[in-house]
This record gives structure tokens, C-alpha cells and sequence, in this order.
DNA sequence: CTCTTGACTGAGG
DNA sequence: GCCTCAGCCAAGA
């Protein structure tokens, strides 16, 4: 696979469509899965470009599980109602089982 | 090439 | 546990 050709955003697009229906992740999650931790603001900022595609920018928050990118999204709350829809709790745009909810692509896709 | 932007994270107080 | 500061890196102008 040469990926010489995709950009860093076009692999978080692509990682981010893995993510597990009912689950969320970080950025730096994604970021170190991808071999840039040090980029997980990359990660966000490439989400900017996830409108209209096929990414589920949702259920991507920062490390403490707050809804950061909430602003982003077209409603004011629209992306905690995505959240909610799928089984997460959110309250004060920020998930409270986080813990249970959390997906991590380093160990469930397993640094094949 | 240089400068700016940014949906982050870790470390220190 | 909360707040603040600085580093980090890739893409666009």
C-alpha cells in the first residue's frame, strides 16, 4: 500500500470510519495509531474536511471526552445527540461513561 | 521557502 | 482536580 499519496487527513478519515458504532476515541488515539501522537491536533483539524464524508466526526473527542469539536458541527447540539443515539452518555458536552465507551485503534486494530 | 492556524496533549504549579 | 504554558506537526496561503 502506498500511502505516499494519501495525505495525513485522508488516514484519519480512514481510521476514523473504524471506529465501533457506540464508541468514541481521541485524537491523540488516532494520531498514535497513525504514528504521529505528537499530531492529534492534525487529527481534529483534518476533521474540519470530514463534512460531508463518510466520517463520524462524533465520536471523536479529546482525551477527557469532552465534545470539543461540538462547535463544529451544524446544530449546537447535534453532536451529542449522535452521541446519545448511539448509547453514549454526555452531559455538559462532555461523555461521562467514558471509560466504558472508550476505543482504542492501537489495540483493537492491533499494530498489525 | 516562510508564516499562520488549529476539533490536542502533557507537564508544572 | 483545576488552570496555565509550551511543544508539537501538517496543510494552506
Amino acid at each position: 500500500m502506498k500511502e505516499e499519496t494519501l495525505t495525513f487527513f485522508d488516514k484519519v478519515y480512514d481510521v476514523a470510519r473504524l471506529i465501533p458504532h457506540g464508541r468514541v476515541t481521541s485524537y491523540g488515539a488516532i494520531a498514535k495509531y497513525l504514528g504521529a501522537a505528537r499530531s492529534a491536533r492534525m487529527v481534529g483539524y483534518a476533521m474540519n474536511g470530514s463534512g460531508g464524508k463518510d466520517v463520524p466526526a462524533h465520536r471523536v473527542v479529546n482525551r477527557k471526552g469532552l465534545l470539543t469539536g461540538k462547535h463544529h458541527f451544524d446544530g449546537t447540539n447535534l453532536m451529542q445527540q449522535l452521541l446519545e443515539s448511539e448509547g453514549i452518555i454526555v452531559k455538559e458536552n462532555q461523555i461521562q461513561n467514558l471509560d466504558d465507551v472508550f476505543w482504542d485503534p492501537s489495540k483493537a486494530l492491533k499494530h498489525e
